[in-house]
RNA sequence: GGCGACGUAGCUCAGUUGGUUAGAGCAUGGGAUUCAUAAGCCCAGGGUCGGCGGUUCGAAUCCACCCGUCGCCA
């Protein structure tokens, strides 16, 4: 049975780089599709990046760049880094794409067209500083229960609270620190509630496992609620027809990406769009995680029932990354991106790992990494690599020719592969951990006939007899190396060379090799060195101290001022500021805020306007000495020039206040 | 707070509809080997299956409560 499938990875968000915990559903799915590619299924892997929403809008203008470019360089990096782990896309793709663009359009025109979106008008936080609506998470403030400062405007850190970002106390914007005002806004809204019964019957059909679909009768029983579809400008996403200053919000457009991707491959490569998305020969699945479940089990197929397309045959639902049994943490070095990982260790080693790991279950797996060290180099160097490396090189003094499989030999490769059907089945149930299981016993079980028939013992002896063992021994290689060949396509790469065989798939479990020729040994795997892993925590703690200043800090800081860009130690060489001491202070006739002042900086006398007429009497600033920044451009007022500025910190008006220095500073003196 | 999940050996995990002395790998101790990437093989120690009750001839497994950890609350 040659089945016909599609399958997608939820979209990473375009707005940083993956790291080992996005890693998991990658390499869950990308196992699967090599599987199913393994088992003499057609099958489609989809993904695109998620480009669109405020996060990124936000990050670009940090930058000072576009978003259209911020996104572009993301996606570079993103595919470098699925490359490296080898996760392989039929299609990568961005929901920045024009036939995102127009499938979104589509799609909305559809569900609007039957009456299921309607418009609303709404009040939400609006900074009038920024020009623009702030999401929930872009407002900070103090908890309105537990009064933790710094909180997100939808829930609390500390606290665990949900609230409002009304309730906020003292909230403020998370990108400038102004504090937001109510404005209205007319929204559009898609009406979840009517695809009710349509949902329900989804769900009974087995579109998601069983602790899946408990959690969603929690939703049904909650009652499903209509869904904010749109969001005002400067958004940046997909307009909606007819619309000046509204977007769609980027999580209507996100999974509707999973669709573009398909077409943007389809048109690329001939093949009948209709057919591959739409049509009943193909199996539609899809890998997300926990977290977005509401989205995809909800949103996304009601989207699709009320627009005419087809609903995907199963969601596969996994739980999240655990390092070391604790949330991955940026200060222990445990929030570790793919990049980093690439550098020190092997991707196929965390390939190994997860799969090891991970389940057809919702419960979060555990990147544990003594236990990674371990596994890795006892299972995969020490009874897979190893059982290579210690019969490959022995067949080479024996001409590398392999002979035939006795009767005993033959008992021992029927046994590996009558596990081939049960593997089958866990491999498409998503139980990796109970393949690597059967994997490992077999491997043992191998290593065992190994040391019964003791092939380096007769090989003084009876060359033949050696030829014989060495042949059943690769044959049993050979058997396990396509059960692994999804999980490390790396690693079977090399055994097929060894081999000197052509790509396996799981059809080639019976056959044996005999009587053939086989190539040199190559070494398969390495042992990971503990030393290897440390460095790359303590190079994830180190970008971890970066980000915190970049990224983390920036939004918490609420300056009146914001900090100017980066400047050099040359830039600041330029201002020369000198300590000053005022001969005369007197207010001139005519304006509020100036005082004349006439500075001595070292015997040279400047004249000077400061604005600080509403904080300072002249004759509190007679024989001060001040700071006085001595090189700044003169500047032609209508009282006079002013040949200098005295420093001074504060908001203005009556709270300006100047800088002084310590005794012993002598005027003329430079400030350094 | 409400709802949900989880808690099995030092670590990471198996344990099918309740059914003999609860398993594996790693780690630890001992032994026999040396082909192999200090790998492989054999043997051993190690668990009141989170706690306390209940149902049952029989509970890691089913039920109630408690403790702990985690998640969700759009």
């Amino acid at each position: 049975m040659n089945r016909k499938i599609v399958v997608t990875s939820a979209l990473p968000y375009a707005n940083g780089p993956i790291h080992i915990g996005h890693l998991v559903e990658y390499l869950q799915t990308d196992i699967w599709v090599r599987f199913q590619k393994a088992n003499g299924n057609q099958c489609l892997y989809f993904c695109a990046d998620d480009t669109h929403g405020t996060p990124i809008m936000i990050s670009a203008r940090n930058e000072g760049i576009q978003p259209e470019d911020l996104i572009k360089r993301i996606y570079a990096e993103h595919t470098q880094d699925f490359a490296k782990f080898h996760v392989q896309f039929d299609n990568f793709y961005s929901t920045h794409s024009d036939e995102n663009r127009q499938l979104s359009s589509q799609i909305f025109k559809s569900l609007s067209d039957k009456g299921s979106i309607v418009k609303n008008e709404i009040e939400q936080a609006y900074c009038e500083k920024d020009n623009m609506f702030l999401p929930d998470r872009f407002i900070r403030g103090t908890c309105p229960k537990c009064k933790s400062e710094n909180q997100y405007g939808d829930s609390c850190d500390n606290c665990g609270a949900t609230y409002q970002p009304t309730d906020l106390i003292n909230p403020v914007c998370s990108n400038c620190g102004t504090k937001p005002v109510i404005k209205k806004s007319i929204h559009y809204f898609f009406r979840l509630a009517d695809f009710q019964q349509q949902l329900k019957d989804l769900m009974a059909s087995g579109y998601t496992g069983k602790s899946v679909a408990n959690k969603l009768d929690e939703w049904f029983s909650a009652g499903l609620k209509d869904w904010d579809i749109s969001r005002d400008g400067p958004y940046f996403g997909f307009k909606i027809p007819g619309e000046e200053n509204k977007f769609f919000y980027v999580w209507l457009d996100a999974p509707i990406g999973y669709i573009a991707s398909c077409k943007n491959y389809c048109d690329k490569n001939g093949l009948d769009f209709d057919k591959v998305w739409n049509g009943e020969e193909y199996e539609l699945y899809h890998f997300i995680g926990k977290d977005i479940m509401y989205f995809h089990a909800l949103f996304w197929p009601a989207m699709l029932m009320g627009s005419g397309f087809k609903v995907a045959k199963r969601l596969f639902v996994h739980g999240f990354l655990t390092v070391n049994g604790v949330k991955m943490s940026k200060s222990k070095g445990t929030f570790i991106k793919a990049s980093t990982y690439a550098k020190y260790l092997d991707p196929e080693y965390l390939r190994y790992y997860y799969a090891s790991k991970l389940t057809d279950g919702v419960d979060d797996i555990d990147l544990n990494l003594e236990d990674f060290v371990a596994k890795v180099n006892s299972d995969l160097v020490g009874k897979l690599a190893n059982l290579a490396s210690r019969s490959v090189p022995m067949l080479g003094k024996l001409g590398g020719m392999l002979g035939s499989v006795d009767a005993a030999g033959k008992e021992l490769v029927n046994q590996l592969a009558a596990a081939k059907q049960q593997i089958i089945n866990d491999y498409e149930k998503l139980d990796y951990a109970s393949v690597i299981r059967q994997i490992t016993a077999l491997a043992d079980i191998a290593n065992r006939y190994v040391e019964v028939n003791q092939p380096w013992a007769t090989l003084k002896t009876d060359a033949e007899k050696t030829r014989t063992t060495l042949t059943v021994i690769l044959n049993a290689v050979k058997v396990l190396a396509i059960y692994l060949k999804p999980v490390l396509p790396v690693f079977v790469e090399k055994i097929e060379k060894i081999l000197g065989v052509a790509a396996m798939t799981f059809a080639d479990v019976e056959s044996l090799l005999e009587n053939k020729k086989i190539n040199e040994y190559v070494r398969l795997a390495e042992r990971v060195e503990k030393q290897k892993v440390d460095a790359m925590v303590e190079e994830s703690k180190s970008e971890s101290v970066v980000n915190n200043n970049q990224v983390e800090q920036k939004p918490l800081v609420t300056l009146d001022e914001p900090l100017e860009a980066e400047c050099t130690i040359d830039d600041f060489k330029k201002v020369d500021l000198r300590v000053a001491k005022v001969l005369l202070a007197e207010k001139v006739a005519g304006a509020d805020k100036l005082l004349h002042l006439e500075l001595d900086i070292g015997g040279i006398t400047k004249n000077v306007f400061a604005g600080v007429s509403q904080a300072y009497q002249p004759e509190q600033l007679v024989g001060r000495l001040v700071i006085c920044c001595a090189n700044l451009q003169p500047r032609k007022m209508k009282f006079g020039v002013s040949e200098g500025m005295v420093l001074a910190a504060g908001p203005g008006g009556k709270e300006v206040f100047m800088l002084g220095i310590d005794s012993g500073a002598k005027p003329g003196q430079r400030v350094h």
